[in-house]
DNA sequence: TACATCCGTTGCCGTTTTGGCAACGCCTGC
DNA sequence: GCAGGCGTTGCCAAAACGGCAACGGATGTA
């Protein structure tokens, strides 16, 4: 087998076209048509379907597909394995993530790691948890970042972040001074949720229903950023973590609500990565460098809450 | 990178000579030669230490010999799951195991798999367990068969055949006759063992010494085969699991000893493959079926060692 | 129906890569 | 010092690859 004629393959498979992909490649289309003839010649069977708008692939062209995904990845973790013999760990990790570490610990540990590691670069794209999961499968990532990871026969997850999810209001709301309240009755004020591909969403959405209280955000949106913007000008209940409010949280922006709901304790981020799959010297390095400042964290966020439960929140009744 | 020059390196990692791996891959030294120095130049390091007398892989090398034997498998996988697609189920499946099924079970279910699958074709090779566990992680063979496998970082095992470390004599010895012997006294009579590598050799030392009682064999051997012949020749006792001597048991010629030993019930066969591999349709079918026979089997070793017992031993006393 | 447009394929031909052969330099053992 | 290994290099032929332009087929449009 040749790996030209694969790497064609691949690029084919994913444009669907064989044209588009001889631009992608900078190659003539002839060549690519020419070496996945001999590929199929090879085989012994049909990769594309050829029609008149592009191709498909066949199911022999799927497996070669999946396949080959596999062997790109192994190709490229050879070089990184040698470089990391000179100690160099130089390269790229590619990182999918979901929303809501993007403002505070990701950046704060990547350029930590940086200090510790020059050389190594970047590369994040922030998505659903579906696409973070796809990413993974398909090898477009190295290591992603899901919050409450359930089951996915190629995708396994190994350290935890523990990140209760909470509910914060701007200062001045009639709940932020720490009056105790029933998720029922906080979703009576005016609150803001993530559309229903977040797992906070359906998350609310069912501890909601079993007190049949009534879920109605006043916005909803794929972008926290915009939610918490939009929840200090509106006076609007928004649910997330501590790190998904870390900055407003410490800079006095946004007050937590006194609200105590079980089922909003053991949510958590989890670190993720291809089952089946070796990763590259760096990246294992920085998953495990991660891993444990995931505990730093934690701290970090209990103690920012505890902060502003202390400066916000009115003395309890007892102690009155 | 290029194919080609990948499978160079590996021929010539494995004979430690490019002239020699230039025979195997019918081509001249120099194209390999030049193929090496250009995946040398393409990864930036040395991979070949030159001596007089050949070649030594430096680190490097031996860092892309474990990749490359990883994607040389991966390859021929590819070419297995597309024909798989055909569901023509053919190509050969490597197994490697060591001596003790490869005179009944063995040969049994790999009959009875052709004739529901007559174009695979199997490449039987048998081996110490030691060299088994090296055969799967150099991806030479595709699943082993091995006794009581403990540990190894790159090794699973995942399925299990029950196979206690049992005693027999040919008729006509003094035990033949079902008396309740313990291990201490056994070894007092002429008895084998296999040689140091087996684990068998190394469970019967162990308890030997803890009971205080001399292990002494008249024969050892690396192979089974020899050891039964022996103690058929010579009135000796030899430890082994029912499917060691199984045509023995059912012909007559040899003849359980009523010995009871904790520490010799739980050996058990299994099935191991190397870990964060793939295995091609066919071989992935065939260790299904290999699992699923175990079970068949144990019954078979039972109904077996009781014909036998029944046959041979004196009635119990306390029904005289 | 005729035409334009997009697709993948094929024939031709120059370029690049590969491999065979023989000579070379090097080391080791006799 | 010489014979017999080894890997490497220069030279040249063979093979593989890729660009270009023309072709056949499918689709959409006037």
């Amino acid at each position: 087998m040749n790996l030209n004629a694969l790497k064609y393959f691949l690029e084919v498979a994913k444009c669907k076209s064989i044209r588009r992909a001889s631009e992608r490649q900078h190659v003539a289309a002839s060549a690519i048509s020419r070496q996945i003839s001999a590929l199929e010649h090879e085989l012994d069977c049909v990769l594309l379907d050829r029609r008149s708008d592009g191709v498909m692939l066949t199911e022999a062209g799927e497996r070669l597909w999946k396949h080959g995904l596999k062997i790109e990845a192994q190709l490229q973790l050879v070089q990184s394995d040698i470089d990391d013999l000179r100690s160099l760990n130089r390269g790229s990790i590619r990182i999918t993530t979901v929303e809501g570490i993007t403002e505070n610990f990701l950046p704060d540990i990547l350029t930590e790691f940086n200090q510790l590691y020059p050389e190594v670069t970047f590369d994040i794209t922030v998505a659903s948890r579906d696409e973070t999961v796809d990413a993974l499968d398909r090898y477009e990532a190295d290591i992603g970042f899901v919050y409450d990871f359930a089951h996915h026969h190629a995708i396994e997850t190994f350290a935890h972040y523990h990140q209760p999810l909470l509910a914060f209001v701007p200062p001045g709301h009639p709940l932020s001074d720490g009056t105790k309240v029933e998720l029922d009755v906080l979703l009576t004020h005016v609150h803001v949720l993530p559309d229903d591909s977040f797992g906070i969403s359906q998350l609310v959405k069912r501890v909601a229903k079993k007190a049949k209280a009534k879920v109605a955000p006043a916005a909803r949106s794929n972008l926290l950023q915009f939610l918490r913007s939009y929840a200090l000008r509106n006076q609007a209940v928004i649910f997330v973590p501590v790190q998904g409010v870390y900055t407003e949280l410490t800079t006095g922006t946004l007050v937590p609500v006194n609200l105590e709901c079980a089922a909003f304790v053991h949510r958590q981020l989890s670190i993720a990565r291809r089952r089946q799959r070796a990763l590259s010297p760096g990246t294992e390095l920085f998953a495990k460098f991660a891993e444990e400042r995931f505990s730093l964290w934690e701290d970090r966020d209990q103690q920012a809450l505890s902060a502003a439960r202390d400066k916000w929140w009115a003395p309890p009744k007892e102690s009155l």
